[in-house]
RNA sequence: UGCGGUGUCGCCAAGUGGUAAGGCAGCGGGCUUUGAACCCGCCAUUCCUAGGUUCGAAUCCUAGCACCGCAGCCA
């Protein structure tokens, strides 16, 4: 008798909730998210966590996820992100059931601020900001009221009016809410609903001068959305108890909120102010630099959306601060490349090989195989072989440990797809530097094999000199030294932990025809090199391409390489 | 000294009183016309600590310890 094995993925706690929700029919068998940004800069590897749980729960269990923009601070928010944010979503693979704004609930927003005054439950506060600081208390310390927290309701009617009107400067007054100025959660100690701001919105210009806190307007949004799960970071656990209570208030749909960790990676930073800073400084070209964390600077390194998608599988959701291991990133990269990635040769630091024994004039074009990885997908390309070929630097030792499987005097190796040849001698220049190898070929072994059946240890990657196009390389590496950026010593800041040798130019590299006509942004392996992504830099001249991620190389780790 | 949250393998992370899943990394081996990929094997007598309850505890109780968040008219 066999036994039936459900060997079902546990789930995370948040679909777990969900599917308790479904089963109580506490929702009513509605699955409804969003994913609500700040539209004041670019998405980066963090939102790709809150976007894969957003859009992803609601995929998973037949709801919907919209899309709402954040935007009550008009002094921080552009259209120019709106659009970024709209682009980098789309790519990731994810479609919004409707694209939204908070400012879309300003009326309504508005209209329940003069229903909480009229209730006595909101009141107009004339102190400074400074004030407010002093009267709030600390942390453990209890605030006091302010001496404007008992206006009338007609009072605060009037002043709210006006200050919408505009009557009133920036800073001299707000609209607050009166909960409890002992509450020991800060967030209740009557927070802030409204300030006067004379500075005109992205979408809906100078129509306001009084614009919504985010913890006003968050909540209601949701509500008004008919939100179901209101997923959001940690630090909003301790704003909960500020929206139920304002939801409670309004006696409106009530989300129920869940907050998760937020994806940190060692070697990375992904705080808005930091990344500005590298790219208004100038320490990398652009917030789609191939190093940088953002979605467009990952996907110009050539990273897929399927492994990013993939990577915060791997990663998991919980409520424990966490930073994972950069290496996460390169095995998801590696994985869903690896699958489907045309192979191609590239040499990226050429040494001259000459085959001595080889006709001058004759040329052979070898069909290689482009998918080897793929034993159903027999497609091959032409690589063009003749007596002078470039092979890659290291792949050559003229005093060679046994366990180097490349070439060296007297060895012989096999060219991928070609030939077997042995190193017969080398030439030097006056420094001693090997200017070029010499080699013969054994013509019995066309394609790469031996017809007497013998084996060759290595096999190394060729390009043909007479054909081969030269390219321009652009080797990345992590964007910073330290796993923690920001662990610096006294009087540092992050930008001591730069790694100089982030990006490795690289002017000289050789590909073989095929791999150069591609189009931008096509995805090859560099066999034995690792994975590139053909930049948009490219002319016809010259193609570019990007190292999206190396190769796992033992060979350099057993020569301490 | 307030409130809230979190502590399970180097990094993530399951586990919800019945005797520690899985992934990454690492290590060993196989295979190999990519030293890649792939395949096989190894990798927590122990769950922050100390007590307690129980036949039985990572899970329950008690007391500690450590780390994170909160004092914007930012989100």
């Amino acid at each position: 008798m066999v036994e039936e094995t459900t060997a079902t993925e546990p789930l995370d706690f948040i679909r777990r909730q969900v599917e308790e929700d479904l089963r109580t029919g506490y929702f009513d068998g509605v699955v409804m998210t969003r994913f609500p940004p700040e539209p004041n800069g670019y998405l980066h590897i963090g939102h790709v966590k809150a976007i894969c749980v957003d859009f992803g729960i609601a995929e998973d269990y037949g709801g919907a996820c919209n899309l709402r923009f954040d935007d009550t601070n008009p002094v921080k928010e552009e259209t120019e992100y709106v659009e970024s944010m709209i682009e980098d979503i789309h790519w990731l693979g994810f479609e919004w059931k409707e694209l939204l704004y908070a400012s879309d609930y300003f009326d309504q927003l508005y209209e329940w601020a003069v229903q909480l005054i009229k209730e006595g439950k909101a009141y107009v506060d004339d102190l400074s900001p400074d004030e407010i600081r002093e009267y709030r208390g600390t942390l453990t310390e209890p605030g006091k009221n302010s001496p404007y927290r008992d206006r009338t309701v007609a009072e605060n009617l009037d002043l709210f009016e006006r200050m919408k009107n505009g009557e009133f400067p920036e800073e001299s007054r707000v609209l607050r809410a009166k909960i409890d100025m002992a509450s020991p959660i800060i967030n209740l100690r009557d927070p802030v609903m409204y300030r006067i701001l004379h500075t005109p919105h992205h979408r809906i210009g100078d129509k306001w001068c009084i614009y919504p806190m985010y913890d006003w307007a968050h909540g209601q949004s949701d509500s008004i959305e008919g939100i179901t799960y209101s997923l959001c970071s940690l630090e909003y656990v301790n704003h909960r108890p500020l929206y139920d209570w304002f939801l409670d208030q309004l006696g409106i749909h009530h989300p129920r909120q869940i907050e998760f960790a937020r994806l940190e990676l060692t070697y990375t930073l992904t705080s808005k102010r930091r990344l500005r800073r590298l790219v208004e400084e100038g320490y990398v070209n652009g917030w789609d630099d191939p190093r940088m964390p953002t979605i467009r600077g990952m996907r110009r390194r050539g990273y897929t959306a399927a492994a990013m998608r993939n990577l915060i599988t791997l990663t998991g959701i919980s409520t424990a601060n966490s930073t994972v291991d950069f290496g996460l990133v390169e095995y998801a990269v590696r994985e869903d490349l690896n699958r489907v990635t045309p192979r191609g040769m590239a040499v990226l630091r050429p040494l001259r090989l000459t085959i001595t024994n080889y006709p001058d004039d004759q040329e052979e074009w070898f069909d290689i195989p482009t998918y080897p990885q793929d034993k159903e997908n027999p497609a091959t390309h032409q690589a063009p072989f003749s007596k002078e070929i470039a092979i890659e630097q290291e792949d050559f030792m003229e005093d060679a440990p046994s366990k180097f499987f490349r070439l060296a005097p007297g060895r012989e190796v096999r060219l991928l797809g070609a030939y077997l040849v042995t190193c017969t001698g080398v030439v030097k220049d006056e420094a001693g530097q090997v200017v070029e190898i010499l080699c013969t070929y054994d013509p019995a072994t066309r394609g790469g094999n031996a017809v007497d059946g013998r084996k060759v240890k290595g096999t190394i990657h060729w390009v043909g000199a007479r054909h081969g196009v030269p390219a321009e390389l652009r080797l990345y590496d992590r964007l910073f030294s330290q796993e923690d950026p920001e662990a610096v010593e006294e009087g540092q800041d992050f930008t001591a932990n730069l790694n100089p040798h982030s990006l490795e130019l690289l002017d000289n590299a050789l590909v073989e025809p095929f791999v150069a006509d591609a189009a931008n942004g096509s995805h090859f392996q560099f066999m034995r090199q690792g994975y590139f992504c053909r930049d948009a830099d490219s002319t016809p001249a010259k193609p570019v391409f990007n190292l999206t991620v190396n190769l796992k190389d033992t060979w350099a780790k057993v020569s301490g390489g």
